[in-house]
DNA sequence: CCCCAATAGTTGCTATAACAACAATTAATT
DNA sequence: AATTAATTGTTGTTATAGCAACTATTGGGG
């Protein structure tokens, strides 16, 4: 059975998922930050001083992006990096005052695009879909 | 209400994206084409002849990407491109022989990825899915 | 017919994303 | 203690993704 192009969810997912990040980056735009930089500024603001290594665990990446990623946020000032005596290998991250000062202006402006993302959507909704998305990565993980 | 990384649907919806990416990825090494690639190549397969604007539309991306990636199946021998004679502006894509050839061995491939996605989901539990994302991509669409 | 709008593609730029190869450091093994 | 393993980051490369600015072509209004 030929299957068209609707009829895929996982273009369905990737469509969603684009225009996820394009609401976000134009939400984050006045606070020069990306998308993505700003997953990192998140687990920082809840506890600081993570390694790259860290992150990459928490954010499922490779090591390449956080590593870069942290360059560009150390290049905005709004951390520094610093080898900790006890493992030269690794990178902490701090936040700056710059840094800090971002987190307060910035968590707001996440929690309303959440709020804004989930409208309509009621919370057995969003179980039923984590669900299922838990799934989906449980069923490509496996190959 | 401070909410902490887990509870954002969009990182799940992200999460699952890049697995997927990644996992089809996987898939279409062996016949030399890169995800996004192939959903051009999809379309075609299907209907031959469409310009780069009308993929553009069809797969809602800037015509940047679609320029670049029609660029790159040119080179691989899979479409050859060219201008009608109606408006000599527009880039219209054709299928090679090889391209040809291509989509008999990938559109089973796609379909066993699909398979394998939606394993131990049910039909009305898929459906149930789509809403849910169409519901996600209506709500930041509107802003 | 000429100027201006709109349309279709391209090039340049920035930001993810993942892989391979590499350097530096640390841990493990003998 | 010396060699090897593993760990942590970095650099280089390829592939998306979208924005701005540009060229070429077409269509419309005067």
């Amino acid at each position: 059975m030929k299957l068209s192009f609707q009829d895929y969810i996982s273009i369905k997912i990737h469509q969603t998922d684009l225009n996820l990040t394009k609401f976000i980056k134009s939400k984050l735009e006045d606070f020069n930050l990306a998308p993505e930089q700003n997953l990192i500024m998140m687990l920082l603001w809840e506890k600081d001083g993570l390694t790259q290594n860290q992150l990459a665990d928490q954010l499922d990446k490779d090591k390449t992006n956080i590593a870069r990623m942290a360059s560009n946020l150390e290049k905005k000032g709004y951390i520094y990096r610093a080898h900790p005596k006890e493992d030269r290998r690794s990178l902490m991250l701090f936040l700056t005052d710059s840094g800090k000062e971002l987190g307060e202006q910035v968590i707001p402006v996440a929690e309303e695009f959440n709020d804004i993302v989930c409208k309509g959507i009621s919370s057995e909704e969003l179980v039923e879909l984590e669900r299922l998305l838990t799934k989906i990565n449980q069923n490509v993980q496996e190959q």
